[in-house]
DNA sequence: CGTTTTTGACCGGCGC
DNA sequence: GCGCCGGTCAAAAACG
C-alpha cells in the first residue's frame, strides 16, 4: 500500500530489522515477524530463543488457538457498515471474503518487548478499538488503529500469559505518513521495520525510563532532550547501547526512585553518557 | 466541545 | 450445523 516508500531512512528496512533481531537478541528477548503472507520483504524470523519465557512471537496470537494468530485471516472485518468506507476502499468487499479470495493480507510483524508498560510508544498516535479477553490468557488484548485517517495500520498489543512481564505487540499494515512524534525519523519508522525499530529504541530509551520520567530523576541522569536526539539515531547502535538498553529493561518496580539504581549501573551510566549530555 | 477509551454486541471464520 | 473465538463496531462515558 502507501507508505512504503514514504521517507529517507539511512539504513534499509532489511538492515534497520535485521539490526533490531540483533539487538532483542542481546537482551534475550524473542523477536520475529509473523507469516503475513508477504514472506521476503523481511528477513526470516529469529531463531526463538530457548530460553524464551513466552516461546515465539506467534504469541501475538499463539496464546489463542490455532485459528487466531497470523493464521487468522483478517477476513475478520466483519463491519461491512459504510462508517468504515476508508477501510472498505482497501477492501475488495467488507464481509463478502470467501475462501480463495480472501481479502489481501496486510503485512505485519509482532516484536515482544519486556515491560510493565502496555502500549509502546512508537511515534504514532493509536485510536483504541477494542478490547477482548484472550483464552487461555489472564490479560486482555487491546487493538489499536492509527488515528491517521488515511492510514490502516492497525495495532494488537497483549501480554504474554507465559511471562506477564512481556508485552507482545503486532503491527498490521504500513504507515503512508509521518510520525507525529519526530518528523525526521518518522519517515523511516513507516516501515515495518522502521516501526519496529522506532518503537523498540524508542521503548529502550524512554518508556522504560520511569526513573527518568520523574522529576527527580531527570536531575539525577539523563534530561528528556538527551533522550529524544538519541531517538533520531538509528538502531545501529554499538553495544554501549546494548547495555543500556539491557539497564533500562529492568522492571519498573526496581527503576521507581533513583536510590534503587544499583551503583555499578550509575557508573555505567555515567560511561554510556557524556557528562555534557547529562542534566545538572 | 472534540477526542479517546470503555464495553457489550455483533459478525464471520474455523474446528468438531 | 453448531459452538467457540477473534476481530470490529458503535454508543456511552471519560477526559483534556
Amino acid at each position: 500500500m502507501a507508505g512504503a516508500s514514504c521517507g529517507d531512512w539511512p539504513f534499509s528496512a532489511e538492515e534497520a530489522y535485521a539490526d533490531s533481531l540483533a539487538l532483542l537478541a542481546e537482551l534475550g528477548w524473542a523477536a520475529g515477524f509473523v507469516d503475513d503472507g508477504c514472506a521476503g520483504e523481511l528477513l526470516p524470523p529469529l531463531d526463538p530463543p530457548p530460553a524464551t519465557p513466552a516461546g515465539s512471537v506467534d504469541g501475538a496470537g499463539a496464546s489463542s488457538s490455532s485459528t487466531d494468530d497470523g493464521a487468522t485471516p483478517e477476513a475478520a472485518d466483519a463491519d461491512g457498515k459504510p462508517a468504515a468506507a476508508t477501510e472498505a476502499a482497501s477492501k475488495p468487499a467488507p464481509g463478502k471474503t470467501t475462501k480463495g479470495q480472501k481479502r489481501a493480507r496486510q503485512p505485519r510483524f509482532a516484536f515482544m518487548t519486556k515491560t510493565e508498560i502496555d502500549h509502546l510508544e512508537d511515534g504514532y498516535r493509536w485510536r483504541k478499538y477494542g478490547q477482548k479477553a484472550v483464552k487461555n490468557s489472564p490479560f486482555p488484548r487491546s487493538y489499536y488503529r492509527c488515528t491517521n485517517s488515511k492510514c490502516t495500520v492497525k495495532k494488537r498489543v497483549e501480554r504474554s500469559s507465559d511471562d506477564p512481564s512481556v508485552v507482545i505487540t503486532t503491527y498490521e499494515g504500513q504507515h503512508c505518513h509521518h510520525t507525529v512524534t519526530f518528523p525526521r525519523g518518522g519517515a523511516g519508522a513507516a516501515t515495518l521495520a522502521g516501526q519496529m525499530a522506532f518503537s523498540v529504541h524508542h521503548h529502550l530509551l524512554c518508556n522504560d525510563l520511569p526513573a527518568l520520567h520523574s522529576p527527580t530523576a531527570q536531575n539525577s541522569l539523563f534530561s528528556r532532550p538527551v533522550l529524544s536526539s538519541s531517538l533520531l539515531q538509528p538502531l545501529h547502535c554499538n553495544r554501549q547501547d546494548l547495555q543500556v538498553a539491557s539497564y533500562t529493561m529492568q522492571p519498573s518496580s526496581t527503576m521507581s526512585s533513583p536510590a534503587s539504581v544499583p551503583a555499578v549501573d550509575k557508573a555505567l551510566l555515567d560511561d554510556m553518557v557524556p557528562p555534557a549530555m547529562r542534566h545538572g
